[in-house]
DNA sequence: GAGACCCATACCGTCTCAGCATGCCAACAT
DNA sequence: ATGTTGGCATGCTGAGACGGTATGGGTCTC
């Protein structure tokens, strides 16, 4: 499972399409099918339904999503933790000390 | 940043050496060195002191590790969270249901 | 039944990444 | 002082991963 996936996950299951997903991640939708997929398989449980209009979450899968977003969260909480500041966060950071 | 990454930093932080992370990691020195110089430039920060006998983590280092901790936490309860239940889960999941 | 919509698969080229071999530096022993 | 050991970094190469294009196949709409 990569941190790519998760994103991937996310996407998909916000928009409800794999198409709409692809757009928004900027790659085109059989490299994001096939990563949900793989997602899918790694975790041996279906994530979503498969339906003539596009993809609906599983059980599995709404369960999965709060998790899914929390990693994403925690990567962005780490990255800040050292990201050396940009200028907008060096303001803040002037005006708090 | 990936997830193979952050395992890779948290284990060198423990074992404050490439080689031995290497050893514990199953996979051989360079390829892991060159992970955490990715991870670093990637950051734009140096996460490691490189002693002549180890590496030692620097500041930013210190409170990279905690967060990065976090993240695979994390990972593992998303995991856990649709994963089918192992022998010994379906069992305590049998008692209690 | 033609067209629109959407996900899945085959195929191919590229890029990543792991491992091996080796370099280089510091510490230690004698 | 020199040889030996311990440890991280780097050049190279082959295998595997990954993205894109083309296309298939199913369902809904008119």
């Amino acid at each position: 499972m990569s941190l790519d996936q998760l994103e991937s996950f996310v996407v998909v299951a916000e928009t409800g399409s794999v198409m709409r997903a692809a757009r928004q991640l900027h790659i085109s939708q059989p490299p994001l099918s096939r990563k949900i997929r793989a997602m899918e398989d790694e975790l041996g449980t279906s994530l979503f339904e498969r339906l003539p209009r596009g993809m609906r979450l599983t059980e599995e899968g709404q369960r999965f999503l709060p998790h899914a977003k929390a990693v994403l969260v925690a990567v962005e909480a780490a990255r800040g933790s050292v990201q050396p500041l940009t200028d907008e966060a060096q303001a803040t950071s002037q005006r708090s000390s």
